[in-house]
DNA sequence: GCGCTTGCATTGTGATCGCAATTCAGGGCC
DNA sequence: GGCCCTGAATTGCGATCACAATGCAAGCGC
């Protein structure tokens, strides 16, 4: 347990508990609404309260996390349609203009990997695995949007999705996941291999609006 | 240097500290692309390096400070035509969003407010104060987003603003305040007053568009 | 005189302790 | 039986210490 590490060799562990709760976050294992606490955290996961602090003022400050104002206690915040709606309006700008400049600088190396990830998410809607999907849709977006070298606009996506994250996990709760899916990504491909920027900011806002869609009536049939 | 305050009454210091911090980043008083460090921030503060750690992480999770990968030291960002670049375009969508739903959600009291704000950022240009210039500048925007009842958004927002914040010093120092303004302030009130959404989206687009241009020119120059 | 190396100061990270405040459960009182 | 009050446990915040690693500069060797 008091096992010092030599710190520069691999990623500091306030980093890696940074990518346990998000991970968490995202999946869907901490309940939104529900509270939790440094300490408990720390516990959970074997390290003490400290990295978990400076974890946690990175989601917080990145609004995966959020501070009861009262008795400054920690809580997941929970899912409201404004929410929702204020991120999907988000998502909808910034999304497509990273596919408009991902496309504008596609190689060929990119339009394979975005195949595979692609052959690789449908397999796992074949298979009906829920994370493995959710991890190959991530990736697939992502593989595309950091060629798009928008540093900036890159962090909006990602703390975006960091937000959204809770919202997927309802949604694929209630009517499974492959309602998701109407296949925009081999648009986007297509798009993206013809290096046509606005085609393939079309195809992921398509991709995106309807996402959001469903993810709008899975929130409004929870109320 | 050893009184322990009773916590509650007022804010953390760790919240004085981020303040102080992003104020100084704000006015530019720390040089883009000087090093800091916690203690040497600790000690001009007097504060112990503790809260200064929280305060650093939540500045570094919005990109107003950055961590230099190889020695993990803090630097502040470097002012780059890439990074304007990105953060104008995001301005540009956000700000005027924002803007078009206070107007929607305006009443008198908003525009008085506004009005007042105008008055004493024109006085301040009358004067030539330029940090009073830039504390009512945003004064005036942000009284105006508070109203569109859109917290991602306007966290979105305040965020930019943190980043864009040492390019508008650059802009100050080399043109001088007094260019930087074209009043689509009025224009923007007018709008507000009238309920006109678009009108204010309209109004607060140029506004910012207007500025940024300006930045960009002097970031230029300076290269 | 110049380059390299060694030693010291500084830096970020993590652990541990203390404090004030809130939360919660239990038990006594009416 | 229901209410309040009290005490223990939990929580976030801040301070201090320890440690590995980097940066920097003085001093040695050539």
């Amino acid at each position: 347990m008091k096992t010092r590490r030599p710190l520069a060799d691999s990623t500091a562990v306030h980093d890696q508990v940074y990518e346990a709760i998000r991970q968490a976050l995202i999946t869907g294992r901490i309940a939104p609404g529900k509270g939790v606490s440094l300490r408990s955290l720390a516990a959970e996961l074997g390290v003490s309260p400290m990295p978990v602090r400076d974890a946690v003022r990175r989601l917080v400050a990145e609004r995966a996390l959020a501070i009861n104002p009262a008795n400054k206690r920690l809580l997941v915040p929970s899912l409201t349609a404004d929410r929702l709606e204020q991120l999907s309006l988000a998502r909808l700008w910034v999304e497509p203009e990273l596919a408009a400049r991902a496309a504008a600088r596609a190689d060929t190396g990119l339009v394979r990997q975005l195949q595979a990830i692609d052959a690789d998410l449908d397999e796992a809607l074949r298979l009906g695995d829920v994370d493995r999907y959710m991890a190959a849709n991530h990736a697939f977006h992502f593989a595309l949007y950091e060629r798009a070298d928008a540093e900036i606009l890159l962090a909006m996506a990602g703390g975006l999705w960091l937000q959204i994250g809770p919202f997927m996990r309802v949604v694929f709760g209630r009517v499974g996941a492959d309602v998701l899916v109407a296949d925009r990504h081999a648009e986007a491909i297509e798009a993206v291999k013809a290096g046509d920027a606005d085609g393939a900011r079309r195809a992921i806002a398509a991709d995106l609006s309807e996402g959001m869609d469903k993810m709008r009536l899975a929130v409004e049939a929870a109320a």
